[in-house]
DNA sequence: TATTTGCGCAACCTTTAGGTTGCATATATA
DNA sequence: TATATATGCAACCTAAAGGTTGCGCAAATA
């Protein structure tokens, strides 16, 4: 079941998680110190990055280390790229204000 | 209650208002009418959006246009910018794969 | 003034999310 | 080989999410 992206990054200790793997790939182990739950927890979040994507396993043994996958994050800066021309217009709104405002 | 914009913006529902809003501002029937469920079930997105800031009212007699907030937006592109050094990270090294493969 | 219309709030219901514990399996190690 | 360790899966519980209907109120209109 794929999941969604938005969804996946809607939990705090999921976005966590990505950014540690995104700075190094990690166990699920090594991720579940880090965190104040039982490594089952930690061990469901990670199975929702992996099943939309957002973290890729490397078998090593009986380690498995997951890796960030760029890749997939990137859709999100592709989703907000159709509001990016609003807040360009929003500040250069805001801008032309305060210059007004500055001229009285 | 400040809410989430990770939560919020994880609601399918929820991303399309906010694409709808970011073109013109609307009323909350002028939402309703674009989706497949009560008003009132799209009036709960709009009291999230709002109470996350994503969007403002502006009242016009008994209307209520909800206007797109960018400046509130721009924070996902914040939270986003700490991966961008990944996936360029991770795209150089597809590329010099890509490239070294090509030699051979 | 009486009535319609736009909106928000509250109560309720069902599904999903996120945590727990327990167990099975595969690999590493004594 | 026996044991310890890393991981995933399943069952279970509670809280929250997302939908519904019904109601009240304020503004527009007949």
């Amino acid at each position: 079941m794929k999941q969604d992206i938005f969804h996946a990054i809607a939990d705090p200790t999921r976005r966590a998680i990505l950014t540690l793997v995104a700075i190094q790939a990690l166990t699920p182990n090594a991720m579940a110190e880090k965190f104040d739950m039982t490594r089952q927890a930690v061990s469901k979040h990670i199975k929702v990055l992996h099943e939309c994507d957002l973290i890729k396993p490397v078998q090593s043994g009986r380690d498995i280390y997951y890796h960030f996958n760029a890749k997939r994050m990137q859709e999100f800066d592709h989703w907000l790229a159709q509001f990016r021309q609003s807040w360009e217009t929003q500040f250069n709104q805001l801008d032309q204000l305060l210059t007004t405002l500055k001229e009285q």
